[in-house]
DNA sequence: AGAATACCCGACTAAAATAATCAAGTAAAT
DNA sequence: ATTTACTTGATTATTTTAGTCGGGTATTCT
């Protein structure tokens, strides 16, 4: 899981998306304009997007993209794999002498800490943003992170598993 | 925020200074070959955790670094904004003529998430991270590394949803 | 049918960040 | 005094990001 300007990009151009839900398709030249990215880099990265599913795209004039599913079926993590590469987060996976020393307790730390971020960013959908943002502007306060919850959660699904 | 493999070395490193907790300060040569980190890089990412304070130096034979405060009070949000430089996620934070649009709506929720997965990694310690390893390995008698479980675990999350 | 729209795709280039290297210091311990 | 190891700055190499280019294909509209 890595959080990066590209998955900035993508998730900004997923919420244009959702904010602009039945009036047809919207173009990328649309969301290049509105958002100030590149077309070209929104074509690769929508490239992705729909390789996962996450968007259908609509060919010919009036075409465009579409989300591929409900926005509560949408989730940050999912629009951040698709657009970034996996990477060996540990650099020892394939070495022979790699032995539950202090190196790979780190290495290992790190997994669990990587895993509890995605396991973060596998709840929240691009619903859930929507929504928090009109809470927002009513109350100013939000109910949607349950932070702490998170964490005793992933403890307890390592555990079972 | 940005969760990088920069991010990722520094946390790395600070782990392994949290695992040698009390037998003096721990040399970045050490780190290094321990870690696979070039001697270099690691002293460009201390020479940021020491301007933060969350690490001490120690100079001369002997030398070397140790954390800047008790493993509870250093948070993984605190090493990752250590050395990464902090981005304008919005890029229309200084145009007159942003007045919430569609543009800035899209960037708002964009903020609104930073906030929470800051505010996420903000709550855990180095300290959380090696209890949750404890109450794993007592729990699963694990005494190696499951390197391959997690990257499964990763992919069916990823799947998931 | 033909023109226009907009997705689709691969290769290429430019810019930026990451990672590593090199060189020349300073502080402290033996 | 010598060694160790932090400290700093400059430089370079690599990778990633971002953008560009030039072609395509499917679809709609006239």
């Amino acid at each position: 899981m890595r959080l990066t300007t590209k998955g900035r990009y993508a998730v900004t151009a997923m919420l244009d998306l959702a904010l602009h839900p039945e009036q047809g398709p919207v173009s990328l030249s649309d969301i290049s304009q509105r958002q100030g990215i590149s077309l070209s880099y929104l074509e690769q990265l929508f490239s992705k997007l729909r390789r996962d599913a996450l968007v259908k795209s609509v060919r010919g004039p009036g075409g465009g993209y579409q989300l591929g599913r409900p926005i509560d079926d949408i989730y940050v993590a999912q629009i951040m794999d698709a657009v970034n590469e996996v990477i060996d987060a540990t650099g020892c996976k394939n070495k022979a002498d790699c032995k539950n020393g202090v190196t790979c307790l780190t290495h290992y730390l790190w997994c669990d800490l990587s895993d509890q971020i995605h396991g973060f960013l596998s709840k929240i959908s691009l619903g859930d943003l929507m929504r928090q943002n009109d809470a927002h502007n009513k109350v100013n306060k939000v109910t949607e992170p349950k932070v702490d919850d998170q964490l005793f959660m992933l403890q307890t699904n390592e555990m079972a598993g």
